[in-house]
DNA sequence: AATGTAATGTGAAAAGCTTCACAATTGAAT
DNA sequence: ATTCAATTGTGAAGCTTTTCACATTACATT
């Protein structure tokens, strides 16, 4: 993991929402999806920080920062607040994404379908090898790259997850970006430059294992969740 | 991204190191890496700040956690700082790690070259599904799950890479906690319990295309590299 | 209706992290 | 030998995030 967009943005009525308490709205959500299927109708702010190795304080500071959703002496609405929170981060819609760099991550995210299940589609596919360009992966046809341009706008893009090698990375983000496209999720280990207005997100999977390393070998005692 | 172990160690001399510290200690590693290939000798503070988008006090704050690497008037020396920070985070060496599932994810993180690159090699892999198991992947066999206690034992496993459906998780870190695994990096998109002394480090993808989802929803302004 | 219990929402305090700013030091130039 | 320019290392200041603690409110019970 990693990445490129603020932490203190204004979003809702000037307020600052750190980083941390957006992905913490992420954890809301997946654990409000389970105690949903689980049956529950309320849940406390101890039970979801529990759930989430979180404390009760931080559950509902972050939640009220968006507005007051839960009933004193009872707790929160888990199908309400659930609802609520997939507003505030936008994920009660389809997204559009396109994934360019048919390689072994790459294929692996077109399967994935965790990102289907929150509403991210995988809709268009590009590569620049003359091999897997006309492939089909779960049923999309891989194009090439060099119609990028033209195809991510005929098919209204949104996002583009970013799955090439590093050397040509940032040429490729560079015609993203000249596309028109304002979300990028970068998997190439390298630090992309992109214009103020771009969303850039870094997704680094070496840098959890070297601090795996880390933790292991300076016996790095454990507290708390890392987002 | 995201996980478990904590921000607020003693690893050192008492002095507490942050997990956006380590964090950093990766991108300085990389930018690094790359410096020396570019054929630099040294680099200032300022020269590795804007490299990865950070400021040149908080390079200087991180290292001097660990000790003065450089010279006044002149900067580090590339070859002998990567080096420091390779010990630092404990890259310095080869780590045997397993890896458990072999779905999509799991099978194109076994072809993931930057593991390696950074030391960590995947040298076991298991499964569930006998259609799965025996078969080769990039030189590896893959083992019954049933044998996971006795195998990593026997192939002085160190780490594990955990790629296995979010139902199932729960119950395969409890498998790998007994056999003595210390770090556990999981892929599953849910929040595993483990022993206070094991090391669990969360991978979330969706997460990263939520915060995406949040940024363009809410308009939010950029400004600083997410870790 | 009154009392008791549970649990939110939130200012304020505490803790943690980042940036500032400057003394100290090095090498280069004169 | 002296001066100048560059750049580190670091205490202190400033800022952000988390935690505390409590008034407030809703429901359940008597």
């Amino acid at each position: 993991m990693s990445t490129d967009i603020d932490t203190s943005s204004k979003s809702l009525s000037g307020k600052r929402i750190s980083e941390s308490t957006i992905n913490r709205l992420s954890l809301y959500y997946r654990a409000l999806s389970l105690l949903e299927k689980e049956g529950y109708e309320t849940v406390s702010s101890k039970v979801l920080a529990r759930r989430e190795k979180l404390t009760p304080a931080q559950v509902r500071k972050d939640l009220s920062f968006f507005g007051s959703f839960g009933t004193r002496g009872l707790g929160y609405p888990v199908a309400d607040l659930k609802k609520e929170i997939a507003v505030i981060l936008g994920i009660d819609r389809v997204w559009r994404v396109a994934l360019v760099g048919i390689g072994n991550i790459g294929s692996a995210l077109v399967s994935y379908k965790e990102f289907a299940r929150q509403g991210f589609q995988i809709v268009k596919l590009f590569d620049n090898d003359q091999r897997k360009i006309g492939s089909n992966h779960k049923g999309i046809i891989v194009s090439d790259i060099n119609n990028l341009a033209t195809e991510l706008a005929e098919d209204n893009i949104e996002m583009v997850v970013l799955t090439v090698p590093a050397t040509v990375a940032q040429y490729i983000v560079d015609e993203i970006v000249k596309a028109g496209i304002k979300a990028i999720l970068n998997f190439a280990p390298v630090n992309l430059k992109v214009p103020d207005d771009i969303y850039l997100r870094n997704e680094n999977m070496s840098m959890e294992l070297e601090y795996l390393s880390f933790a292991i070998v300076n016996n790095h005692t454990q507290k708390k969740v890392k987002l």
